[in-house]
DNA sequence: CTGAAACTTCAAGTACACTTGAAGTCAAGC
DNA sequence: GCTTGACTTCAAGTGTACTTGAAGTTTCAG
């Protein structure tokens, strides 16, 4: 169905209300993130639900996905028709899925850090955080297990935010 | 008191104990990050300190703060004698702040997450996580520095303050 | 109908955090 | 002393996520 003028948003209006700059919404579209209708003149022109998609991306964004990863998830939303209820809250919940990894890898960093305070990082030995050397030159590894990657093998945690 | 020879690592063992590389280790000293003397034939050696340096760097960065940030804070630690134990205390205490916030505010996006699982995100109005104008409200306060510095008052984003 | 604001494309620029490559030098084991 | 691997500098390249600027076109209030 085609949507009506008034529920067709200029870029200029879209940024406006979604608080976003309409070069973004330019290379969102260009990336594949969203999409427009054009005038006669040629002008985008966005239906009011890509608001939504961009508060979407942004949301995303803040979790730590690349727009690549972005473009992927909202690729598997429905093809033609809007998206329902249930789309957003497959959405919603993986992402919360990563969320919850994030925030424990966090805490987990944060829980390092603590010990740390209390050794007060007097013994090249004893503080975990602040002796990678040692720590590497024991597994022959590096520090990366600061980075989560060396001990545990932690499953994926690695599509949140690679540094 | 100068370091014994045996206490100066090459650049390559560096990277081998830091789990950094090379490159990474000229770029870190290009900004000023940390330092090395140099062998008569220009070749860089490192202090043993300088592995515990290179770990706050890489805990730092995956608190979140950026290079520049990093030796700031690293440039408040005492010049000319190697930090001691409530030096890097300091740094840590400091740092376990912005982790503690960082967290939280993860915490408050994945409530809004929640919260819209629960609603199915149907309204416009209603849903906290995506409706950009309620996430932008939110974001004012605490989680737009995910975002990186604070929205200009741009023609452009005249919305992103609530109208 | 007109003039200004808003839009268009495309290329180039910015910032961050590095990596890569070229061309040459140094250190050390044999 | 020779060879080889590790080192040196400097410039340019990579990838992400945009922004900026130039030059031209469209839209719409008056």
């Amino acid at each position: 169905m085609t949507l009506a003028l008034a529920d067709r948003l200029t870029i200029g209006e879209t940024a406006a209300r979604s608080g976003v700059r309409t070069s973004a919404l330019r290379y969102y579209e260009s990336l594949g993130l969203i999409s427009s209708e054009r005038t006669a003149g040629d002008q985008r022109r966005y239906a009011r639900e890509t608001l939504r998609r961009i508060a979407v991306i942004r949301a995303a964004q803040l979790l730590g996905l690349s727009l690549r990863e972005i473009r992927i998830a909202l690729n598997e939303l429905p093809r033609g028709r809007t998206p329902d209820r249930h789309d957003w809250q497959r959405l919603s919940q993986s992402w919360r899925g990563s969320l919850d990894r994030r925030i424990a890898d966090l805490q987990a960093l944060r829980d390092r850090l603590s010990g740390c305070i209390g050794c007060g990082c007097l013994s090249l030995e004893s503080c975990a955080l602040f002796n990678p050397a040692d720590q590497a030159a024991s597994a022959g590894a590096g520090a990366q297990y600061l980075f989560g990657e060396a001990p545990d093998p932690d499953e994926e945690r690695a599509s949140l935010r690679r540094p």
